[in-house]
DNA sequence: CTGAAAGCGCTTACAG
DNA sequence: CTGAAAGCGCTTACAG
C-alpha cells in the first residue's frame, strides 16, 4: 500500500507539503512543486487513507441510516433520497435493517458509534426510543435526524399523518360512507396513533361516534391487513362498506382476503391506503391512496443532517405535503 | 470524547493492559485488573474508535456494495441477504446506487478504496468492466465478489440465465405458442444475452427458426417494456401469441400496453416474466415468471466474500437454483 | 501478569 | 514557499 509518505519521497518533497496539494490547502505553493507532487501520486497510483485523515480530523463523512426492513417496499425511496443527496454532499452511507428489534438496533448504536459516523438518520419508529434510552446522543452527540413524528428533541423530518388520514376518511364520507373500519399501525406507533386520530377526527367532524368494533390493530404488514378481515362485520346489520387501512401493505392484504370471500372492491367494500407505494398503482383494482413522498423525506431528511453537520440551525420539525391518490378501489366506475 | 488513555489512567492500569481486555486477547490477565478496566470502560461510557483500531489493523469490517439503484424492486431482496449476513460476520455495508453511470461507478470505487473497505459487492452489470478497467482489483487486491455472470476473473454468484429462460419460452412452447416474442435486456448485458440465448436454444429444440422481428431490446425498465409492445406484429398474419420479457418490470410494462389495446392476457396473448419480484404476484393476471432467489443471492456472495476476507479459496462460480413460476398471466383458466 | 514505546498514515501549528 | 515534528487513538512486539 503506497502512502503519502512514498509520494513525498517520490516527489522528493516533505509529507507536508503533499497534504497540502491533496487538500487543496489554502497554504501557498509553488507551481513547480504541485507537479511534481500530482505526478507522483498519479504514478504510484496513490490514494489516501481515509481512516488516518479521519483520526486527525475527528469526521469520517459517513452516515448511518437505521430503518425496519429495506425489503419493505415503502422504505427503497427513502433510502434512495437519502444516498443521493449523501454522495453529493460528500458522505457514504452505512444500512441498517433492525426488523425493529431492540437488540438489533442496539448492536448497530453500538457498531456506528465505534465507527464514529458523523450523523444518524432514523426511520420507521422505534428505534428513536431505545437510542435516546442507549444515551447514544447525549454521550456521543452524534447529529441525528428522525423521519417521522417521536417523543424526542431529536429534528424531525415528517409528513402530517393526522391531517392525511382526516382527508383520506372525509373522501370515504364523501363519498357516502358511514360504516368506516380502520386497520391501524402498532399501538406503540406514533405514526399509527396519528393516522387514528385523523381518522376520528373525521369522523367527529361529521358528528359521528366512533364504534371501537371497527378497530382492528394490525402491525404494517401484509398479512396483518389480511388477518384483520376476519375481525371486521362483513355482512349483515353493521356491516362495513369501507376500510381505511394505516398503510398501503395492509390495504392490499385486505383486499386479497375480501376477494377471496367474493367481496367486491369497491363495490361491496370501498379500501383505502396510505403511502402509495409503488405496488399500489399496479394491483388491480389499483389502490388509492394517501402519497407520501417518500424519496423527498431522504432527501429532506440528509439535507438537514448536513446542515447540522455543517453546524448551522435547522428546524425542529419539517413537514411534507402529502397528496390524497384517488384511484380505483375507492370509486366505482 | 473518553479514550483508552482515559480508561487507562481511571482504571489506574497502562493502555496496553486495557487494550487487551478490549480484544479478549489470549494474553493473560489477572481477573482483579481485568475487572478494573472493564468498570472503568463502564463508567467513563468508553466506545474504542474504529478509525484508529484500523489504521493499525489494515481492515475496517467495512464491505461496499454497488448496484444501480435500491429503488429498483429486484434489488432490495439482495441487499437484505448481503446486510444479514455482513451483521452476522461483524462486517457493515456501505451502499452506493450508480444507476449505472460509468462516473457514479468511478466516484464511489474512489471512495471505497479510500476507505479501505475490506471487500466490494457488485451486481447490476456493467460496473464490473469499469472497475477492472480503474485497476480497482489489481492495484488494491480489494477482495470482490459478483453476483451475475460477467467477463472478469472475480469469482460470481449467479443463476443459470440461458438455462432458465429456456425453460420459461419451453413452457411456452408446451402451451402451443409458436410465434413466441422476446423483450430482451440492454444488449450489452451478460444477463440479457444469455436469457436470449435461452430463448434461441428453446426454440432450436424444436427445429424452429428465430424471426428477427420477434425480438426487441429494452433496458429492464417497466417503460421499454411497455413501449416494446409498439414494434411488435399484434394482429393479422404473423401476430404473436406469446411473449418471453427479460425481466418482470418489462413484462408488467408489456401487460399494461396490451391491456390498453384491449388484448387480453394470457387469452390473446401469454406474457412471461423473469426474476419474480414482489410485484408479479400481486398484478392481475399475476406473472407466470422465473423465480430467481433474491435473498440467497445476497446472502451467498456475502459468505464468499467473507470466505475470502478470511483468506480462504472459493469457487470462481456458485450458481443457484431458479424456479418457474407459472401463475396466471401464460395460463387460461 | 504488566507496561513503555514504536508505529499505523495522515494533518497542521510552528518555525524558518 | 517548505518542512520537522507532534499528535489523532489505537495495537503489539519486546522487555521485565
Amino acid at each position: 500500500m503506497v502512502t503519502i509518505k512514498d509520494v513525498a519521497r517520490h516527489a522528493g518533497v516533505s509529507v507536508t507539503t503533499v497534504s497540502r496539494v491533496l487538500n487543496n490547502s489554502q497554504h501557498p505553493i509553488s507551481p513547480a512543486t504541485k507537479q511534481r507532487v500530482l505526478a507522483a501520486i498519479e504514478e504510484l497510483g496513490f490514494c489516501p487513507n481515509a481512516a488516518a485523515r479521519s483520526l486527525q480530523l475527528n469526521e469520517t463523512r459517513t452516515i448511518g441510516l437505521i430503518l425496519p426492513d429495506i425489503a419493505n417496499p415503502y422504505y427503497p425511496g427513502i433510502v434512495r433520497g437519502v444516498e443521493d443527496v449523501a454522495h453529493e454532499s460528500g458522505y457514504t452511507v452505512i444500512l441498517c435493517n433492525t426488523d425493529r428489534s431492540r437488540e438489533r438496533t442496539q448492536e448497530y448504536l453500538r457498531v456506528l458509534r465505534e465507527k464514529r459516523v458523523d450523523g444518524v438518520i432514523f426511520t420507521g419508529g422505534g428505534a428513536v426510543e431505545d437510542a435516546s434510552q442507549s444515551h447514544f446522543f447525549d454521550q456521543e452527540r452524534i447529529a441525528t435526524v428522525v423521519i417521522g413524528r417521536h417523543r424526542g428533541k431529536l429534528p424531525a423530518v415528517q409528513v402530517n399523518n393526522t391531517l392525511a388520514a382526516r382527508e383520506a376518511v372525509e373522501h370515504l364520507l364523501s363519498l357516502g360512507h358511514r360504516r368506516i373500519a380502520t386497520i391501524t399501525g402498532p399501538a406503540t406507533s406514533t405514526t399509527a396513533s396519528d393516522r387514528l386520530d385523523g381518522y376520528r377526527c373525521a369522523l367527529a367532524g361529521r358528528g359521528m361516534k366512533v364504534d371501537p368494533l371497527l378497530i382492528v390493530e394490525g402491525n404494517f404488514e401484509f398479512e396483518s391487513g389480511y388477518q384483520a378481515i376476519d375481525r371486521l362485520p362483513l355482512r349483515g346489520p353493521g356491516a362495513i362498506t369501507a376500510i381505511f387501512a394505516h398503510n398501503d401493505l395492509m390495504a392490499i392484504g385486505a383486499m386479497k382476503a375480501l376477494q377471496e370471500r367474493g367481496l367486491q372492491v369497491p363495490g361491496d367494500i370501498a379500501v383505502m391506503g396510505f403511502d402509495n407505494i409503488p405496488l399500489a398503482s399496479f394491483i388491480t383494482p389499483q389502490l388509492s391512496t394517501v402519497a407520501v413522498p417518500v424519496y423527498d423525506l431522504g432527501v429532506t431528511a440528509m439535507k438537514v443532517l448536513a446542515e447540522l453537520l455543517a453546524g448551522r440551525e435547522v428546524p425542529p420539525v419539517t413537514t411534507l405535503a402529502t397528496k390524497l391518490q384517488v384511484r380505483d378501489s375507492t370509486i366505482i366506475k
